[in-house]
DNA sequence: GATGAATGAGCCTTCATTCAT
DNA sequence: AATGAATGAAGGCTCATTCAT
């Protein structure tokens, strides 16, 4: 809108490839930093990271990054948005489903996998939880609250095993996020204790599947008459 | 050269009394400032930790800091060493005992009876696992390996349920540091979501229940002829 | 990568105009920062003296110096670098070239000239000799040393006169040490003392002839043959 | 006075003896504070200097200081006060003496020895003197302009060696400044480069010497018929 | 009078942020 | 859009000084 008009059409073109490769530039340094930012995020927390050092992990000028957001805390923030999303998509598909048993295992096994594409976004959630910062409210009612109410109705749907006693069902919800979210934030801790990878492909697959047998194993009768898929799995 | 003698029983009494009393006041200060450093540690971590907050958390100066710890590091250590230090203990009379179930029982019991007495130590843990910390790897050897190393060789006693596939006793050694470990740590979020409050002696209580329950339910291979007592306690 | 390249000759230009701007004007604050601390170093020292002193005297925010130099004490040691390079400069004109009485009246003469530029620098070298700091054996070996020996050497030369007993020599070259930096170093006494500016030209000038007629004064046997020169001092 | 009285010539006995003790003890303390502070102070200043580390050198707690001295600015002007006391004595008999060169050397000699006995006060007057301190004017006024009126007045008394130009007898006056304190200011720089302690006994006495023989030499002309026990003198 | 503990003020240094280029 | 330089506002730590004993 700023510049002058271009004078022929091979101006306009030149304009146009400029321009282009300008907001391919661009986005590929927001990625940079968005990245860089998650990754040193994860680590420190937000009080304890230092802009100089997102900006080097992301191999710009630290005054780059207000080009692009207006403070550390507003870059934090986006970082968390950009985490969460495909989460609440996972999360509103799921809503949308049935309450079966089967909908739960896909929705564990997806989590699994999208928390493994961005391996430090869990040990932020949990970062973020234990300074009960003010995302968590805000996280809890939009992610882990519609989800655990999802996981609450099904079980609502069977008989509770008598030796777990009353008000087991929020400690199951709750060992599903220590399972899933726990196994990526507590990756060093874990890596350092067994000496293999939690977040390595072959970690992240043989822990969901270890959730998945949990539930099999915890609530058969979930699964009547549909054991047979889930021994398939299991025996892998 | 160092202190006169006194003369009289009397000033004897007084001095004794007197320098008692000093005594008992530096200890109090110093247990006000480790307490209040390990609550605010464990919200901001030890980057993220203003000493100034600790002094006001603690009621005292912030200089006054420095008459008792060398430096926040210092500080630091002496909150996460005094805290690990009764886990140990507990670790080491687990150690010496039989592989039996009972013990781990009873491990995992008293273990959630002295994260309930530092409620903030186990998410101190977490955040010094997330920031991969110096002290990880001792802590790791001094503690969580050698209890782990326990766990798993009690489960090498029994058969492994098949449908958890290879490479199961790892994640099931992980999954009693999540829930122990990982209740005390990600407390402030599972209040959120649930509105229970984990810390609560009651909150404590049905978790400790929980993961007793389901060491039985899991591995009932382990508790041959002794299944009343669990029920007993789980049908409460 | 770094820097990429100017498309047009005016471009050009206009970055290299810009980017010669911007490294005048750094230069301009580095010496702006060098000269301030030399002057309020030579007052208090290197532990008396508070880096926002240096800041204000040099217009900058205390920060700014952070810029340039790493710690106070580096900016210290840079001061008395700057300050003693033309020194040695003229030392080692003087230890390459004769001895005669001729090279140390030009000596005497030029280190005068020199530390009347850098009026500060004589003190900042009478405290750090008072401190005892760490730069004294490496000034003494780098500078006062050499010229010393130099001196020394010229003073083997003639016949010491009797009534200054054994081990004058070394007396000796300490009376320029005191009548050169101790000229520079005391003017704020010597100021108060006796009402006149040792620092304005004429006080250096007066001071240098002073020396200059000592030496002649006190050497003689120095001068054979070339009273010519010296005539002033014979004339009486 | 405020004590109750005595009741017997014993209680008053012992009560005295008590506190003549005391008293004792306390001028001690006081001695070794004010050795300890003119130590400290010679080397780093008055704002380079920690109050504990006076203590320290006293061997005293840092608070005890504060039972002699309301704060370190006193002490420091207490140890200003005791080392300038003997000297202006000293130019007191002085200048109430004739204006003979007799008088000046003896004044020299007894500075000289004055000085050697506080080693460490002329570093502090040097040190006070660069830092342009408070002190500077009263200390020029109790004492080195006296001293200075005094040899100047004298060297009036004879015909100035014409090769030194104009304005000769206040530099003249300033050299002695400089071979007197400046000896005792620089002894660390001398001793680092000539290998001998400028403060030992035979250190002091050959400067002593050389500025005795100097005074000969630069002013035959106020020595008449009285060569010869300078002679005695510099031919050690 | 002597001391250990406490503290307000201040120091060196770092940090998030802004600005000129 | 990108950067080097500049800065106000802390942050960790020290210091002179006070207080209670």
């Amino acid at each position: 809108m700023r510049e002058t008009l271009p004078k022929t059409p091979a101006a306009a073109r030149e304009t146009r490839t400029a321009r282009a490769a300008q907001a391919e530039r661009t986005a590929f340094t927001e990625k940079a930093i968005l990245d860089a930012a998650e990754q040193v995020f994860a680590r420190r927390g937000l009080e304890g990271t230092r802009v100089r050092e997102i900006a080097g992990a992301a191999g710009v000028n630290g005054a780059t990054l207000y080009n692009y957001y207006p403070s550390k805390t507003a870059l934090y923030e986006a970082v968390l948005d950009r985490g969460v999303q495909p989460l609440i998509a996972l999360m509103e598909g799921y809503a949308a489903g049935p309450r079966e048993l089967e909908t739960t295992r896909t929705l564990v096994a997806e989590v699994m996998s999208q928390l493994s594409r961005h391996p430090h976004f869990a040990r932020l959630i949990y970062l973020e939880a234990m300074a009960e910062g003010d995302y968590v409210p805000t996280l809890s009612r939009k992610w882990f609250r519609p989800v655990v109410d999802g996981i609450l109705r099904e079980l609502r749907g069977g008989p509770v095993p008598a030796e777990f006693g009353q008000g087991l069902h929020p400690l199951v919800a709750a060992l599903f996020l220590h399972l899933s979210f726990g196994h990526f934030a507590m990756a060093p801790l874990l890596r350092e204790i067994f000496d293999v990878d939690p977040l390595s492909p072959a970690g992240v697959e043989r822990q969901t599947r270890f959730i998945d047998a949990l539930i099999l194993q915890l609530f058969p009768q979930l699964t009547n008459g549909r054991g047979g898929e889930s021994e398939g799995k299991g025996a892998g």
